[in-house]
DNA sequence: ACCTGAACACCGTTCAAGT
DNA sequence: ACCTGAACACCGTTCAAGT
């Protein structure tokens, strides 16, 4: 076949793209964690040697950025912009599209945590929940503030459902159960801990979308509080 | 001097501590970040062959969560307990706690959310707040929720004050502008993003300690309201 | 301009050997 | 029981050399 074949190097021009390095890296994420995605693994997997990557990125912190500025791209901007819909539920609609994206690919979401976002996608979602907190009536301080406490819920909450898997190998398939798993899920001392016990009964037993659309909803619930301080 | 000098081993009895790996450690994160507390640089501080670390702790993982469940060890759990405070001002007091003392370390603050936190004085803070939830009127599956929601918080916003500072040699002096830097402070473009650029502005100019509060109260706010959803 | 081989200064962890 | 030296299988990154 005439594919993009990695044998036969033309003497000159580039045998890879950007595009290639970041689909190899999500691939090894994906497979293996975050200490799969190393610059050699990326290296072999694209079939160079280590230090051809040099010449696509800076650095390993580089693919990364880049890595995470794509998976933000997936996000429906134009569903957090259209003013046809509720604020409330756009913002809920773009936190359950946010996390089942980024839950497909756990190892990018330490990337994301472990970082400053600050690439144009990242600015743009920013941005949108922004004029959507306008919209709900918040003036510019307000706003500001609620977006960065959204922004923490959703990356805190991403986080630290991701924490339980981060560990060995390739995720295992349950993802219901991390919250109930982070709180001790596994093996709580019922005798000294007994409420945590139960709590981690309750949480295995709701699924975490719920939990997590439930802590979303107490969030906006004191935001909306916040934005009709007078009347009511 | 006689104090306990490394050099004259004699002969046979342990020449180290758990506590004083777990001292080496902690220093070493706070000055070089989380890359500089290696197994290596870690023996290489209290004067060991690296490997003599493995005589304390089967891994590196344990050193680090023993790490953790010290620093979370300094957590007040008795404001969190105390019945003559209302329930709102002892979680206020002990998020602000945890905030002071965690900032202080930052590299800490990614190995807490990097992994589980299952020791018994991470199991202790969330018993005691199970406890306190019961206390405003929450019953037991809604206090597993709203518990779960408040340490997402507390850590999550830990965890995005922390980005900024994560990446080369010794934490900056000013943790107070994180917050802002992180949506976007340093370079935003004001045409592209206007509102990005004015909410980075804002949060610049407020303090961060001030942001984490407002953002509570949001909180505690939405679990008000689900505590009490007749009454009112 | 792009890729390679070789090297540098690191990792975490294991193992056989010494006391 | 505790520590050491040496080794193994890795890292990210740099540099001189080749096309």
């Amino acid at each position: 076949m005439t594919s993009t074949g990695r044998r036969g190097r033309p003497g000159a021009g580039r045998t890879l793209s950007e595009d290639e390095i970041l689909d190899a890296t999500l691939s090894l994420l994906d497979e293996g964690g975050v200490t799969a995605a190393s610059v050699r693994g990326i290296a072999g997997r694209v079939g160079v040697a280590p230090n051809a990557v040099y010449t696509y990125f800076p650095d390993k912190t580089a693919v990364l950025s880049a890595l995470v500025e794509r998976l933000l791209g997936e996000v429906d901007q134009e569903a957090l912009a259209d003013r046809s819909t509720p604020w409330r539920e756009r913002v809920e609609f773009v936190a359950l599209e946010l996390r089942s994206r980024l839950m497909a690919h756990p190892g990018a979401v330490t990337l994301m945590i472990g970082g400053p976002m600050e690439g144009p996608n990242a600015l743009g979602i920013g941005e949108r929940l922004l004029e959507l907190l306008a919209d709900a009536g918040l003036d510019p301080t307000a706003a500001a503030r609620a977006s960065y406490l959204l922004i923490t819920y959703v990356f805190g909450s991403l986080a630290l459902e991701v924490a339980e898997l981060a560990e060995p190998g390739p995720p295992p398939p349950e993802p219901e159960r991390v919250a109930a798993r982070l709180i001790g899920y596994s093996a709580v001392p019922a005798e000294a801990f007994p409420r945590t016990a139960a709590a981690a009964d309750t949480l295995a037993r709701y699924i975490s979308t719920e939990q997590y659309l439930w802590g979303l909803r107490r969030v906006l619930d004191g935001i909306d509080r916040a934005a009709a301080p007078v009347s009511r």
